[in-house]
DNA sequence: AACAGGGGCAACCGCCTAATC
DNA sequence: AGATTAGGCGGTTGCCCCTGT
């Protein structure tokens, strides 16, 4: 009956991920693509349980993520599209490419929160906060959306005008002014993001693509999605920046920890194993 | 220099939905 | 068709680090 158990939750680990774990992880999902995420704590040699690794390459290991803080244009996106779709975080996440919903999520809550708030705005409701007693008309007013017009600074509309032109003809406030949130027709990423456009915001996640970024092309994952844009991660606080030491460190041994997870599970050398350039990941970023 | 408090972020928890048997 | 689980998602927690005193 149904599906085998996801795994059996006796003596596996918690608690944060050890250098050793993130190495394991990595390896075997470069090594062997994402799929059945049950198997890949077996299989790589991990005492977590399948939800845990996913959640760690995808939240953080995942070679396509940004780093660092977003940047002004990002945060003002995640702005309006919380106007629209509310704690929707992952929906939120896939207009922003890098970006997790974890990620996001706690930005909203330890930066833009207080920001709003600080500028007099409701994170809630995206409205003005009344520090007197609730008006009624207002309350008539927020029947028909959101207007979050108001929280438009000088830099802010700047970035938005930016993203307008880099990103789609979308336009959140457009679509807020015309639609009640939950009326609002889900747009997916691939409608609304032009491919690799320029930036020419001063955000750390920006700077134009280098040599570098036919690395990952040329590397064929079978069961990565590149994101367009992933070369901006060579130039944002990413993982690949001032994480890059220990993707060195990961990389460099790889093939003796390849050796030690044979010894691991025998079962993970039947998997079958892309041909991976190390020295291209050493040299070449 | 030491301590306390707060902020930021990674990871866990629990629920929901889709997939599978 | 119903039972069961994997995967996904949002909310929450707990730890670590930074800043102020």
């Amino acid at each position: 009956m149904g599906r085998q158990p996801c795994c059996d939750k006796v003596g596996l680990k918690k608690g944060p991920w050890t250098a050793e774990e993130d190495k394991k992880l990595i390896n075997f999902i470069l090594s062997n693509g994402q799929c059945c995420w049950r198997a890949v704590p077996k299989l790589a040699g991990l005492l977590r349980c399948g939800k845990s690794c996913r959640l760690r390459w995808t939240n953080y290991l995942r070679p396509d993520l940004k780093r660092g803080l977003l940047s002004e244009s990002e945060e003002q996106m995640v702005i309006d599209l919380h106007a629209q779709l509310g704690n929707r975080w992952s929906k939120i996440a896939s207009h922003l490419p890098g970006r997790t919903d974890n990620e996001i999520k706690n930005h909203w809550n330890t930066h833009i929160k207080k920001k709003l708030k600080k500028m007099g705005i409701d994170p809630l409701t995206h409205k003005p906060i009344s520090t007197e007693t609730d008006q009624p008309q207002q309350e008539g007013e927020q029947q028909t959306c959101l207007s979050d017009t108001s929280l438009q600074s000088s830099s802010v509309t700047e970035a938005k005008e930016e993203e307008k032109s880099m990103t789609s003809p979308f336009d959140p406030l457009e679509v807020v002014n015309g639609f009640c949130t939950d009326e609002v027709p889900l747009i997916e990423p691939s409608e609304i993001l032009v491919p690799c456009a320029p930036s020419s915001s001063t955000s750390s996640s920006s700077s134009s693509s280098s040599n570098s970024s036919n690395l990952f092309q040329d590397l064929q994952f079978p069961d990565f999605a590149w994101p367009c844009d992933y070369n901006n991660c060579h130039n944002s606080m990413g993982l690949w920046d001032d994480d890059f030491v220990s993707w060195d460190l990961l990389i460099i041994d790889d093939d003796d920890d390849n050796r030690k997870q044979s010894t691991v599970d025998p079962s993970l050398s039947q998997c079958p194993r892309m041909v991976l350039d190390q020295e291209s990941w050493i040299y070449t970023i």
